[in-house]
DNA sequence: CGAGTATAGTTGCATATACAACTACTTGTC
DNA sequence: GACAAGTAGTTGTATATGCAACTATACTCG
């Protein structure tokens, strides 16, 4: 026996919205992480860790900065960093001024790395995004979810 | 020792963009899932199934299809019918054309809990979605997306 | 200064998921 | 109609992640 739709708005113009976010987001997530992985050997987490830490100044972040950045619990990351630091990719480095913090900076070999996963990563982008969405509408989507994204 | 960046462009305006849909699906999903947690006690992968079945005009689909649609490994979706048929949410039915299918309906208490997510739901999509673009931008949104989605 | 509270990170444990191998069934081809 | 190839789903196994409890350090206010 199955049921029938009851009158719930299941197909509301904001939940299918949220839901082809989801979708699409996922959709593009596991996408790039099977062409890093297999071209570059290495997880989307990882490339995500190195990027934050490329992005920042001096090539340095800490523990909580990751997590928020790549939006993993502290746990998590503290696992995650593991990985990365057994591979060489970053290293854990005292915090002067903060004995309780870590610093994680990226290595000389990490940065190879993100090198390479850049390659691979805008290759993939031009395909995937660029030939999907002009400049124009990448920077409608850019303006439309940083507004999403934006604190209350 | 950390080293600095390299000229490789890790700036660049379309690996931002795709950070930046990484991380506002991140966050999104995760307060979603917080909410439908604390309030219905349904996690977000049962209540996107859920949707699905709700979506299709008989309330039962494929297992394939599920998989498909909410974007899981077929081995990943075997288990997580596993639950929901366990919680009563859904049932397994024979499929009297093809021996080798399932077809997963949703059952009275599944429709009866989706009815109580939806209503958390689009009161989180009011707060989190409608309170931060308004009727024109999420339609740019979902045309973008679409966009973004389509299969080559 | 000392007690209490807050913060940074790690760890034990439970669980959800992916991947690959497998079974069962179906479809196409000769 | 039988064999080959393809498809639907499940299961064994490995792993990544979250949550909650914990340790260690820093801050605050009397």
């Amino acid at each position: 026996m199955s049921y029938l739709p009851s009158s719930c708005p299941s197909g509301d113009e904001k939940v299918l919205l949220f839901g082809l976010l989801l979708e699409t987001n996922a959709r593009l997530a596991r996408s790039l992480g099977a062409h890093l992985e297999s071209e570059c050997d290495l997880p989307l987490p990882w490339f995500e860790v190195l990027l934050q830490l490329r992005k920042s100044p001096d090539g340095r972040l800490k523990m909580n900065k990751i997590a928020d950045a790549i939006v993993h619990s502290t746990g998590g990351t503290t696992r995650l960093i593991d990985r990365l630091e057994e591979a060489r990719l970053v290293e854990r480095q005292l915090c002067p001024t903060d004995r309780r913090a870590v610093h994680v900076a990226i290595t000389e070999l990490g940065n190879a790395k993100l090198d390479d996963a850049l390659g691979v990563h805008l290759d993939y982008l031009d395909d995937r995004l660029a030939s999907r969405l002009c400049n124009e509408e990448r920077a409608q989507l850019t303006t439309l979810l940083t507004k999403l994204n934006a604190p209350r």
